[in-house]
DNA sequence: TCATAAGACGGACTGTAGTCCGCTAAAGAC
DNA sequence: GTCTTTAGCGGACTACAGTCCGTCTTATGA
């Protein structure tokens, strides 16, 4: 095996660059992969919701601190999880081929948008339900919404100028919640009911 | 003091009335009051996520199991004290004066009870948000929920028939989440902000 | 007034989220 | 290789939501 950090010039040994902190220790970084792969196991083994913490840290080996050293909540847990799923969808609106990504007329883009989300959100409901709900107003603080509501916000704001654009992004995500979501489902909405619906909505709002 | 409950003929006392439970006892009427009045007050003396209901029943001189068996969880007993509150806003709907009641065309009736909506919530986001989180889809499952919903999908109904009403209905609620009110508000939104850019959104999709 | 059953009472108990802090191991300096 | 610093570790601990069930109260009708 090579060492993968060779040798570094003075310079480099002496300047260690200030706000860009250390890379993660080896030890950490082995026991977060082992906590991940416990959630994801245990997650499709019971379903989330009869998943505790302390299960998940006795199957990845690790004492319950470090979960929540690394995770802060469950919430955080979930978004880890969540992360992966998030980023391909993140990845098509920055750089895909339209409708998607660049190219197509901000409206259509819109609604392009608002069916990739629901498809994702109905593939990862329970996963979805855990990270917007453990905590108050975790939705909100999570990056990936912070990404979506900019990319909607920009948007309507090229589409309809004359709207409040950041506000009206919200009201955009938040048919998009996962616990209602949900209790559609449960009540028996199907899933082009509601992109059919969604649609509409959007529609009427950013003409084509 | 008279006998609240005179003599009864045969048939009456032979048939009690099916469906129809027997009132609440003077035990458990006094326990429901004494709790609600604690809950109150130490809502209001330390903010509602800063009290436990081992205190409220603690306050309220009862057991804590008696606080679980009338409201169920710690939801049920922030959706009775929001009950009162939310009393008045339906009776307004249901038989005030237009534009709130009836009278109005029904596009006006919706912006109408979006803004009294977004007061009611403004003025009680705390309750509001113990309501609705305190256990998944809570919000879905209160029935003034229902009742909301219900008078929304009425009306867009009535203005935009081709529109799936009962999903639009959702749609329109969604943005009235206490979560993401609570989350605007403390990144600085006011309240008047929320009701234009609400108002501008219902007014594309159902035009006056 | 008393007997009886429906139903309420309440606190001990369980399970879980999240905190705390003394201990340990890794990484870098020499 | 050894020393020091720094970060990570982990499990005992706290506090809270929600359950359970033996005991006690109320309403009723005889």
């Amino acid at each position: 095996m090579n060492d993968s950090t060779g040798p570094r010039s003075a310079l480099q040994r002496s300047l260690p660059v200030v706000g860009e902190p250390r890379p993660e220790r080896a030890d950490a970084r082995r026991n977060r992969l082992r906590v991940l792969e416990a959630a994801e196991r245990l997650f499709t083994e019971r379903g989330v919701k009869n998943v505790s913490l302390d299960a998940i840290a006795a199957e990845a080996g690790v004492g319950k601190g470090t979960v929540f050293r690394r995770f802060g909540d469950r919430a955080g847990l979930a978004v880890a999880l969540l992360d992966e799923r998030e980023q391909e969808l993140q990845a098509k609106i920055i750089s895909g081929p339209p409708p998607l990504g660049p190219g197509a007329p901000p409206a259509v883009r819109v609604l392009a948008f608002l069916d990739a989300y629901l498809d994702l959100l109905d593939r990862h409901v329970a996963l979805f339900m855990d990270s917007e709900n453990a905590s108050d107003g975790a939705r909100y603080r999570i990056g990936s919404y912070h990404l979506w509501h900019r990319h909607l916000s920009h948007l309507i704001e090229a589409a309809r100028p004359e709207l409040d654009a950041d506000y009206t992004a919200h009201v955009l995500l938040a048919p998009l919640a996962a616990d209602l979501h949900n209790a559609l489902r449960e009540q028996g909405y199907d899933l082009d009911r509601m992109k059919t619906g969604l649609r509409a909505v959007a529609t009427s709002l950013l003409p084509a």
